[in-house]
DNA sequence: CGCTGGCACTCTCGGGCTTCGACTGCTTAA
DNA sequence: TTAAGCAGTCGAAGCCCGAGAGTGCCAGCG
């Protein structure tokens, strides 16, 4: 499609403007050092090259800058992340020695050191409580028409749901239910235990307790996916690569939207995609942005994602280093524990 | 001090800056419906107000901007919160009237009616976790040498601690231990159960169930303040106000670092609802910035606080009221619970 | 045939200039 | 004490112009 010359010049547009935020006309791309052929000859390529929609002209005499196209052309033929630096090596390297303890704490931890490394915004989303099984289930009253219940994940995770009962329970109650719910789920993941039939189980057991089994079963039986756990860091870094507060007020509008974060990830993953550039992320807003996601591994299955969220121009290889590192060290991480 | 002309187009240069975010002139000024002045006699008063600290001028020929001073007396003179608009306290209404169920989620969506009442950055500190007794304590073992401690406190809110062992411990003991470990701390405070003196308790234990005890009574006596739950909504909103990338990603800053939060709590034990204008922050990088905060009541004890943060030049009056009502809807909402 | 040098052209950017208008401060008079 | 008028100041906006950076195209050369 692209003879080599075309594809060294277009290589050479992209990191020039990735650098510089200019326009990058045909005489910066001949002396530089990859490109041995006048600035003529750079011109009928790139003049080529808009043609085939991989450049754009701001306007006639500026120089070009990347499309999309372009871009995705870029990273394309980038192949696999390269290496990280030494320095940012060494930054993951001494993280992940000195990390340990509460999940919630490291994968917060976990997206301050992706956007450090990167000058991005990180985003940690964090395991799917789907394949996690349940190790503890209990039932705390809060006060006589409110009930607390708590699980605790083989994840480390926690999971609570309030459950408002429509008569007064006592702890003798409460303490019954727990004891036969802990029966009913524990050892089950999450899915398999909101299917479980209500109904069935009311038999040999007093009305209180069954109401409270039922509304518990209820609660579990939820919407899940809402309590997916993000983590957004660096986003003061990230909006220093903006120069509009328009887009800037944009692109935190839908940051702040956790879900669609986390929808974007999936999205993005979904469709094998570790890069989207523009608007293949999907939405109007961010077409000033890329976005880089990788998966991470816990236990030989896939927990959950993290992903830099930054400018069109952003330095795709750092990131894609970066996010591949990082995403690899804390699957190890968490497999570990 | 001020005459009561003076204060008047004081007040009437404030309103007109806010609202036009342009230096006003003594034209502006005398055809303002309060002032009934020609624009030379407003001219002296306005020099007189330069000379005095309460405005500024961008330069020569330019109008009055008002000076934190000149903020300052704004606020003071507004004396208490007004009345909110019909639409926003309707909508803080039916918030209220909706809303139940996990505290967590409640003060997220505080945080973000809050932003969408302003058009500010809202902050939501969680109630302090000091005054709340403890109301069950589980402990799970996770994998034989991680055990995670699961506190559950009358507010509602949960705590975790994951306590790593040196040797491995079964079931059985950490059952034991889980029980001892009820006796003795459910229905105290957290401050006064991690004072319990570890070494007197071990008597008539079991070394295994004598180690995790005092595991997890050293965890439980670590820092609670840095798990304040902090909710932060409307950034988005906010930055929309400010015209510099810089300024922006300066204050995006500060609020990644939560340090807002503690001019926040600081402020709270000073007075009730109180703002911080500019430097009053306490903060160089928010010179640009406000802050009115209130503190909110759960059962009679302040709790947390909440606040907005926006530009100096913010709708004080709404911003005002709007945190006054939510502070007290939120605080009644969780008494009731 | 592809590459290159040269040339004319285009368009932005920045400086310098002028004009305009929005102010102010001062002076004077009621 | 207030008001009116007037001169002065300074930034914003418009304009022009030259410099500079780029382009496209063409003709010649290997």
């Amino acid at each position: 499609m692209l003879d080599e010359r075309k594809a060294t010049i277009l290589r050479a547009v992209v990191t020039e403007y990735i650098e510089t935020a200019q326009p990058v006309g045909s005489g910066h791309v001949a002396s530089s050092a990859e490109v041995n052929v006048s600035s003529a000859t750079v011109r009928n390529d790139m003049a080529a090259l808009e043609a085939e929609g991989y450049l754009a002209q701001p306007h006639t005499s500026a120089g070009r800058i990347p499309t999309e196209k372009g871009y995705r052309f870029f990273v394309d033929q980038l192949g696999g992340p390269g290496k990280l630096g030494v320095s940012e090596s060494q930054q993951v390297r001494t993280f992940f020695n000195r990390t340990h303890g509460e999940m919630e704490q490291m994968l917060s931890d976990t997206s301050r050191l992706l956007s450090s490394l990167t000058h991005y915004a990180a985003v940690v989303v964090g395991p799917q409580h789907e394949v996690a099984t349940i190790k503890s289930v209990q039932l705390v009253g809060l006060s006589p028409r409110l009930v607390l219940a708590v699980l605790v994940l083989s994840s480390g995770a926690i999971e609570k749901h309030s459950i408002e009962l429509a008569a007064d329970a006592d702890d003798l109650i409460v303490n019954a239910a727990a004891v036969r719910l802990s029966t009913l789920i524990v050892g089950q993941t999450l899915a398999s235990a909101s299917s479980i039939d209500s109904h069935s189980l009311e038999l040999g057991e007093s009305a209180d307790v069954g109401i409270i089994l039922r509304a518990a079963l209820a609660v579990l039986g939820g919407e899940h996916r809402h309590d997916d756990q993000v983590f957004i860091g660096g986003t003061s870094d990230m909006v220093a690569s903006f120069d509009a507060v328009r887009t800037v007020s944009e692109i935190l509008r839908i940051l702040e939207q956790q879900l669609v974060v986390v929808s974007l990830l999936e999205d993005v993953l979904d469709r094998g995609l570790s890069v989207a550039i523009g608007r293949e992320t999907g939405n109007e807003a961010l077409a000033d942005c890329s976005i880089v996601v990788a998966p991470y591994v816990v236990d030989g299955e896939t927990a959950g994602s993290i992903g830099v969220l930054g400018p069109t121009r952003m330095h795709y290889d750092q990131a894609l280093s970066a996010v591949a590192v990082v995403a690899n060290r804390l699957g190890r991480t968490l497999s570990e524990g």
